[in-house]
DNA sequence: GATTAATTCAAATAAACATTTAAACTAATG
DNA sequence: CATTAGTTTAAATGTTTATTTGAATTAATC
């Protein structure tokens, strides 16, 4: 062994960050090598030589990402566990309204996110779930909490995902939000907003749920 | 003009048809041509002979799908406009439920939706808004007769929103409802427990912004 | 500075795919 | 039955695009 050397570590990261702007831009089939290369400032060859391919790049483009998403926006806001309910849903719906918005590398990421929820390549069918597992257990946990005792487990389940929905297909596309919302960009003032609506919109639907499995646990006494 | 075949329109319903299929289950890029052919039983040819070529089967495919989701599955769900808005709210968010489990053209027209929506083709770019403003309408007439003559027009919107977003994403594909659910088909009755789970979380959500709007409006006065 | 292996490059390869073409076929009309 | 235009067909064409290749270049080590 005689040489290392540090440049191909360079092409590798331009490579990643490019893919990941092409990835997320156009969807995996529509995104072509050459246009990544291009943006790398990289020979056509390249994504080849460092990754073996195309389809191992993008797995690992997403890796980055996934990664990436988690401690930039976590799902408790940076908020004590012992902060209220209501607060703790708050950051939590702000957190998941942030992602598509990040200027970085992140908000491409979201909308790669996007596209594998939709359109599921062969890549991540698997590892899908378990990646995004850590995040609906504390979604269902604070659900859970604010559902009280008598809700039932499909109560829990169902809550959960209307929360889930709302959040994340809010701004699913800058397309959708124009079309949604009447533009594409949001201030962070706005994007206030929305959390603040979204939070007591869900908090009185998990209320009326609540009411709705207290009483029934009454009746069946 | 001495010779009018009716054997080539037999086909062109074929081929609509095929493409259908195979556009829900690829996507534009994905699906193609000779496979659309080979599902109807034609010559690779006949796509641009009955159509011109893949971009204009598209349209027509499209054209198609969205009518006939609207005759079958209307908004109001075929109630009489004086009946009472939380019944009619029930029937939206059915209708809207029931249209990604369609078993025939339907099912496959929503899939094909759903691709449009999130990365938009550019045939669909303009015509997509006009398409689908009827049923917004819809939409908002309802919810701003729930919410009462306080909420503002931001917060009607906000609503619909989060009403489309909850009905539509539930479905979003086979591959999310087996990760949100559970499990990728429903039975008629688990889709009308989600419709009336929905309905009740909403009807929760829309009675708390009502109530903040027109406690707003007292401290105005 | 010479050596060596990692990296880059231009060109070639090969496969996928929409579209074209021209000939063959077929149903309707006289 | 003969004619004709609508329709189908197999093969060809041309384009796009991921991947390969082998030579050229470069950075690190002696």
């Amino acid at each position: 062994m005689r040489a290392i050397r540090k440049d191909g570590a360079e092409t590798r990261r331009r490579l990643l960050q490019a893919a990941g702007e092409v990835f997320a831009d156009r969807g995996y089939q529509d995104a072509g090598v050459a246009e990544i290369c291009r943006r790398a400032g990289a020979n056509v060859a390249a994504v080849n030589y460092h990754f073996g391919g195309k389809q191992s790049l993008y797995a690992e483009v997403w890796r980055q990402v996934f990664t990436a998403f988690m401690q930039a926006y976590p799902v408790d806001g940076g908020l004590p566990p012992d902060s209220p309910a209501e607060q703790r849903l708050y950051a939590l719906v702000l957190a998941l309204l942030q992602r598509p918005f990040d200027d970085g590398q992140l908000g491409k990421g979201f909308r790669l996110a996007v596209r594998e929820m939709v359109n599921p390549t062969q890549v991540f069918a698997d590892t899908w779930r378990e990646l995004t597992l850590p995040v609906r257990n504390h979604i269902r946990a604070l659900v859970g909490e604010l559902l009280g005792p008598s809700a039932s487990r499909q109560q829990v389940l169902y809550c959960e995902i209307c929360l889930i929905n709302q959040c994340l297909s809010a701004n699913f596309s800058k397309g959708r939000r124009k079309l949604l919302l009447g533009r594409d960009r949001l201030t962070r003032q706005q994007l206030e907003e929305l959390a603040r609506h979204i939070t007591d919109f869900s908090l009185g639907g998990i209320q009326t749920i609540r009411a709705l499995s207290e009483s029934r646990d009454r009746n069946d006494r």
